[in-house]
DNA sequence: GCCTGATTGTTCGCTTACGAACAATATCGC
DNA sequence: GCGATATTGTTCGTAAGCGAACAATCAGGC
């Protein structure tokens, strides 16, 4: 068989020739598997689409994503171990170090041992990173109706109660 | 106002203590806002179980996603310059660069200079690269099933094309 | 008490992701 | 032909993300 990408499907084309000779899809039996119809591929490309629309509506340059959802669940929380809150944001305890290093030398956070298991970190807002806070959350529905702009209200719903339930 | 977030919320408790003292979340007029509910964290952690899903069923542990993309893409339309191949495949210049750089370290992909424009590159498939991708997109749609797990096949229909939507 | 196993947090290495700056080249208007 | 503008690909810096290894500490069983 010549399953080699080889044929002369690359005559000559103008320099900046943007049409490309497309192949079939790859055949597997009656499913043609496309990449852009993959549930990976779309969750990536519709994240990138949300941290952008987050980045260009948040108004400061310097939080991203996820230290903003930290921000908001120690804002809630109070006082929580370090891994404890990686656990509520979902984010590996590696991760969970390297935000909260980050936040802490932005003064945006402050960490304690915790006095009862010395294993832990207790971490908490400071005065700075609460106010830091209460001034970006009113941005936040915002970047959820920005990127949800090309769906009708119904299909908002839809779109968030599938997504809760997959991820 | 003390909008501080230091009332005794943490009075005492036992050391593997999982419940937290849960303030409400914080009130923006008639809407809460509840980081569990933006579209952007939920594409977040969607994105992430995704992820770890297509690494324990896809069987090799030195491709990930992105590079599975761009290889099916490659083996797709044969030959693309790197631009247009991020393009397709939804990656910055500066990320494809990356991927493109380690693909063709191990000899999945090959380069060469396009002879009707000097500033690109065109890149496709070594026979290597493609004998991988025949072995690999047997276990593609696995992937997306098993990802999909949670929702029932008219479930899956609308969140795919809500997705595809939005990203 | 002591030992085993679990949890916590750090560090290392690697990948994706992107903005910004840059040099080389191509294109378009005139 | 020439100059302004755009495209291509590289490099640098920074962040998220995660597996793996590690030391310190804790909890449970006996």
């Amino acid at each position: 068989m010549d399953t080699q990408a080889d044929r002369a499907t690359t005559a000559h084309r103008s320099a900046r020739d943007e049409r490309r000779v497309v192949r079939p899809p790859i055949d597997l039996g009656e499913q043609r598997y496309r990449v852009e119809r993959q549930i990976g591929y779309l969750l990536r490309r519709a994240h990138q689409r949300a941290s952008a629309i987050f980045q260009e509506q948040i108004g400061d340059p310097n939080i991203t994503p996820t230290q903003f959802s930290s921000l908001v669940k120690l804002h809630e929380d109070g006082e929580v171990s370090q891994n404890q809150l990686g656990r509520l944001v979902g984010m590996d305890k590696a991760t969970t170090q390297g935000v909260m290093r980050r936040l802490k030398t932005r003064n945006l956070v402050s960490a304690r041992a915790d006095p009862g298991d010395a294993r832990r970190t207790l971490l908490r807002l400071t005065a700075e990173g609460d106010r830091l806070v209460q001034r970006l959350i009113i941005a936040g529905p915002r970047v959820t109706t920005e990127t949800l702009k090309p769906l009708n209200p119904d299909e908002q719903r839809q779109l968030v109660n599938l997504l809760a339930r997959i991820a």
